[in-house]
DNA sequence: TTACATATGTAATATTATAACATTACAAAT
DNA sequence: ATTTGTAATGTTATAATATTACATATGTAA
């Protein structure tokens, strides 16, 4: 009971990372892009991970956290650019159909909408990942 | 100019289906849930399937035409309710958090809400995909 | 018939992710 | 200080998902 306390409180105040987790956040926040799992192992090779567990694991920790999220359709984790995201685990993203490009929507407004919408259709929803699929600016004007 | 023509007439009209696909789409038609590639194969090996690729293709043809989704969150296919999505090619998914039941919402009020959240906040949007994560009404019950 | 696009079949391989198990680190409770 | 519990680590092996490459066949249109 006292342990259940202190592990729920350890998970509000968000816990201090571990070294693994630590510089894989840190190679996401220094990416203009998505990274995957395998690429991200390849980078910190010189930082000591050497195997795929450790980087599945970490990033595993990171999304619990809501420091980071899965970019599902692209089997990709990109770092979280949203205050929110620890509080509420809503995810919108605006995907390039052309290139791939992903950046994370961050709007108040619009998450508040989509819950609204949800509860107005009678869903019960917990969460959502909400994927939009554009042109982005750069493969609109080339 | 007039091959494009014909074959985007086709495309328009559905064009009749290959024994592969048509025996893939049978199987996802009688499954009340989501699919994995390889457990597609497995089940098909009697009808003459005897690679991997086979199924991707025949999928992947599916999807193109509408006739089923792929749930990106768990690499699994899912056959298609909405008779709208051979138009806009929009899904809306419920996703049970415990038991990872999948169900897609038909809910053209609800399609349209989003589409306008999404021109409501200047997004330039082709097509999305909205994954709500809920407990399903088995699950909340017991 | 020729040409073309689409679909097939098959083998090999690439990519993504997890299982299993032994060990270590740290914080809380006694 | 020691015990205990939980989470994290390290490592090897392997499972699960998906694609490349290439040869062949099929259907339709010019």
């Amino acid at each position: 009971m006292s342990t259940s306390e202190t592990s729920l409180s350890k998970k509000i105040q968000s816990p201090t990372l571990t070294k693994n987790q630590k510089i894989v956040l840190d190679l996401l926040e220094n990416s203009a892009e998505p990274l995957k799992a395998y690429s991200i192992l390849a980078s910190l090779q010189k930082e000591g991970l050497k195997s795929p567990l450790q980087v599945y694991r970490a990033l595993d920790k990171l999304v619990e956290l809501g420091k980071i999220h899965k970019i599902e359709s692209k089997n990709s984790f990109i770092i979280c650019n949203n205050s929110n995201c620890a509080n509420s685990s809503n995810t919108v993203f605006a995907i390039c159909e052309k290139c791939e490009n992903v950046r994370e929507i961050k709007n108040a407004q619009l998450f508040e909408g989509v819950s609204q919408l949800a509860k107005k259709h009678r869903l019960n929803v917990n969460r959502y990942n909400l994927e939009f699929y554009e042109l982005c600016k750069n493969c609109k004007t080339n």
